[in-house]
RNA sequence: UCCUCAGUAGCUCAGUUGGUUAGAGCAACGGACUGUUAAUCCGUGGGUCGCCGGUUCGAGUCCAGCCUGGGGAGCCA
């Protein structure tokens, strides 16, 4: 008999057959006559309820089902009898592929904090949130690819190693071959990194952004979706040393149609995300964040407020409240700031945009005044900064300028800069934190607990 | 990295001004129960009190250092 999946039972319960499904048991009870195990293939956050008649079997196999065993379960599905669930099954036959020893597994019926399923990684796919966020994300993942797929996008897969040490996203992580210990060295005493694997100091990548744009300047509109790392000492809730993220970067897009794509991308998401997830979504709604389904509605349901960087310094200068940093032309917005405008005066996502160049990067396009660039960022309540992009600097030579006043060094850059040598064009994107949009999607509250293997500074178990 | 809170049974926690043999609920195990839904009821076993020093007649409790984790901040996505 060929395996069902118990998705595919739940939703379509063909009463009468007989059926094969494989699982884990989640739980078992019971009395001297009858048990009954819930069982679960991940192929859906609900259980099937196997019945099965004491009598008809092995009192030392029946002893061996406990809560985390592995069993292949065939038997007549049939309607059930008890108040919980429509169909189960009246199994004939039992196998147990694992045994799980009841006394030391991790595991119990009852509820465990998060932190101590992150210390249990390998297992915490196991219960039920973790079993709805990882299809969340998969679902997430797959409608990304979808979204850009339909409209004509290309994916493009930027390298993870790069030698460039200009992008100034953050702290890099080194990668090398040479011997730590007995390191090559030039005259002068530095380490020689001519003899190193790349004859040149690499690193893991922290942005495909200046390599999408290399794309987007022949493909038109490309995305990447890859691993990102950041070497930041960054302890919070809101940060990973790698971390996945989906970069789109356009040619012919100004800031608005930037912004444009970036409000229909994530509503776009949400949406997929309420039509294709909504067993998932419902659990963690109950179990999880009782807001969850009511704020991803709102979002889908209303524009984004669009405001300046200068608009949002007067708001926030208004407002009647004490700040614990200080506001200011000039200044970059502290968290503190951002919750503000999203959390309590707009009460919705909002669209920062029109930065003083000073606290962006030097590839953002400068405006008129000389004084901002044509940044954006994209602030959700709860998480702050989903999105940050900007319309790149196309002139050569103010992006030349930029590049030498802050000193970023131009061997590192030449061939970024060829692009607006050579048929320059004007162009846009924007960079999406794939883990902090799953945040937002599950309600989950820690980063570390919507990615399988979180990495993090002292962490990298499993 | 800074601020702050915490670390006691498998899990979640209590533990009095420092004082004899460190407790509870849940889980596990044994038993009872004719269909259970985080089943229920009765019973049993289970401890390097994060680590290392110090103070003291005596430390889970007080002090110093370190480790790990949570929350907040910075950096950012």
């Amino acid at each position: 008999m060929k395996r069902k999946r118990i998705k595919q039972l739940l939703d379509n319960p063909a009463t009468g057959e007989d059926v094969l499904v494989k699982g884990w048991v989640r739980t078992r009870r019971g009395n001297k006559n009858i048990s009954f195990i819930a069982l679960n293939d991940g192929s859906t956050i609900n259980n099937i309820q196997v019945v099965a008649e004491n009598s008809a079997f092995d009192e030392s196999l029946l002893r061996e089902i406990t809560t985390g065993a592995c069993l292949a379960v065939s038997g007549k599905l049939v309607e059930s009898q008890g108040q919980g669930q429509n169909v189960e099954i009246n199994a004939s036959s039992i196998e147990i592929y694992g045994k799980c020893d009841a006394e030391t597994y991790p595991l119990q019926k009852k509820g465990h904090s998060m932190e101590f399923l992150r210390e249990h990684a390998h297992l915490r796919f196991r219960t039920n949130t973790f079993g709805a966020v990882f299809r969340i994300r998969h679902a997430m993942a797959y409608a990304i690819h979808k979204y850009f797929n339909d409209r004509g996008f290309y994916y493009l897969h930027t390298p993870i190693i790069t030698g460039s040490d200009a992008e100034g996203a953050g702290e890099m992580f080194h990668v090398t071959t040479l011997d730590l210990k007995n390191p090559p060295l030039t005259e002068t005493g530095e380490v020689d990194y001519s003899r190193d694997f790349f004859g040149k100091v690499t690193n893991l990548t922290v942005s495909g952004q200046l390599e999408g744009e290399l794309g987007a300047l022949s493909l038109g509109e490309i995305y990447t979706f890859g691993p990102t790392f950041r070497a930041e000492n960054s302890n919070t809730p809101r940060h990973l040393a790698e971390f996945w993220m989906i970069e789109p970067e356009m040619a012919f897009y100004d800031l608005e149609d930037n912004m444009n794509l970036a409000e229909d991308f994530v509503k776009y998401l949400i949406t997929y995300a309420l039509e294709n997830c909504s067993d998932d979504l419902g659990f963690l709604n109950n179990m999880i964040d009782k807001g969850l389904l009511e704020r991803l509605k709102f979002v889908v349901a209303n524009d984004f407020v669009r405001i300046t960087y200068t608009e949002a310094v007067s708001i926030l200068t208004a407002a009647s409240r004490k700040w614990e940093y200080p506001v200011g032309w000039g200044r970059d917005l502290q968290a503190e700031h951002e919750r503000y405008l999203v959390e309590e005066h707009f009460k919705r996502p909002v669209i920062l945009t029109d930065y003083p160049k000073e606290i962006k990067a030097f590839y953002m396009k400068q405006n008129d005044d000389g004084k901002t660039v044509r940044a954006m960022d994209v602030l959700f309540p709860g998480i702050g900064e989903i999105i940050g992009g900007s319309q790149r600097e196309e002139d050569h030579d103010k992006l030349l300028n930029r590049i030498n006043e802050l000193n970023i060094p131009i061997k590192d850059l030449w061939w970024y800069l060829e692009t607006r040598k050579f048929g320059t064009a004007p162009h846009s994107g924007f960079g999406l934190g794939f883990e902090r949009l799953i945040l937002f999607m599950t309600g989950m509250s820690n980063i570390r607990d919507v990615i399988p293997f979180p990495r993090t500074p002292k962490n990298a178990e499993f």
